[in-house]
DNA sequence: AAAAAGCATTGATTTAAATCAATCGTTCGG
DNA sequence: CCGAACGATTGATTTAAATCAATGCTTTTT
């Protein structure tokens, strides 16, 4: 059980079966049907989630109603609302399936508890969060320096596979543009070859 | 010597004058002159640096040579290429002093030791890091989410001493705008009320 | 003190993306 | 299996920002 979770810990640290089993002791299975929420704006952020298996995205939704994805989590990544999930406030993010989804839970309590029996944990939690804030970086880098399209060449670069498995419109979103203005690029750049 | 430095790291964690006495052993001062680099593309960034006084920015230049700045560093603020601090590959992005400087540096051979000596001090890099990663994301949010007239008001809302000490046209670069723009939103929001 | 550089503003024009709207294919649910 | 919802595409139009260009003001530099 938790398999992905343990070889993607095993990358930033080594750990003991008997630690293993301590970790294992406080992380808990759920399963999501695509299109359910694990998280909803409003709500507390009770857990990081760990993706054994499916997509899910996070998203913001403004005033008009519109959403804004802000994130795409596969197989191997973590999504939650993390300023909801440390300060304990309400989310401002909504996070659900894009399918079936298979994850690994890891609340609050469950962390320090981890944190206190095994230290090295908290090599992980920092190398993910450094890791992500170095992402975000190079998104707003993207943001402010690219062209749409540019910005649409280096997405499908960098993340292949969230393009081949999420709704076009969703990638638009996350990029920043509207629909029928990917839709167009993707043209462009089809016929330009 | 360290004011700001010790006391923003104060507010992470409680230290003990001997460990003040040993952080403070591997932390060395730099001055920059206004226009300065601190750190240029395809460098290594050796150092991380927090600013006691002064003002800095941190920019990428596009293949157009045109600069995009993604943040900014006030009194209190760290900046520096985490990327390749970390790595030790060469740095994307430029550092500058936007004003006369002073600076706190701290090496990756400063800062290994320190965290041997002082374990404590792991606590105010995570926050730090996490705080940063929090930022980038709303900042990200903002970007796929605001038009640039609110991107604008939230940028002074949360930074009014940026605002009030940087050219505007830095200002424009970071929202991602030309400064005509800006200034038309300027003057946009000045006439409506 | 004069010259130059940097910066913000304003106007005119161009350009690109958003929006509005319709169609078509696919998949999902009853 | 059928109807409805969803998604992608395409076209026409509107809208907003970028660009080009000029001016005036302020701050630096010589």
């Amino acid at each position: 059980m938790y398999e992905r979770f343990f070889q993607k810990l095993n990358e930033s640290v080594d750990l003991t079966s008997a630690e293993k089993e301590i970790i294992t002791h406080h992380l808990q299975p759920k399963r999501l049907r695509k299109k359910q929420y694990l998280l909803q704006a409003g709500d507390v952020c009770k857990a990081i989630a760990f993706v054994e298996k499916g997509a899910l995205r996070e998203y913001s939704v403004d005033e008009n109603g519109n959403e804004h994805v802000l994130q795409f989590a596969l197989e191997g990544w973590l999504i939650s609302d993390l300023y909801s999930f440390i300060t304990g406030e309400p989310a401002t993010y909504n996070i659900d399936a894009l399918d079936d989804c298979e994850l690994v839970l890891l609340t609050k309590s469950a962390q320090d508890e981890i944190l206190k029996k095994v230290p090295k944990f908290e090599t992980y939690t920092s190398m993910q969060i450094t890791g992500a804030y170095l992402a975000m970086q190079k998104r707003v880098n993207a943001m402010i320096s690219l062209s749409p399209e540019q910005r649409y060449q280096n997405f499908i670069n960098l993340y292949p596979n969230i393009a081949r498995r999420v709704p076009q419109h969703m990638v638009a979103s996350y990029l920043g543009l509207s629909p029928e203005t990917l839709s167009r690029i993707r043209k462009r750049i089809a016929t330009a070859r």
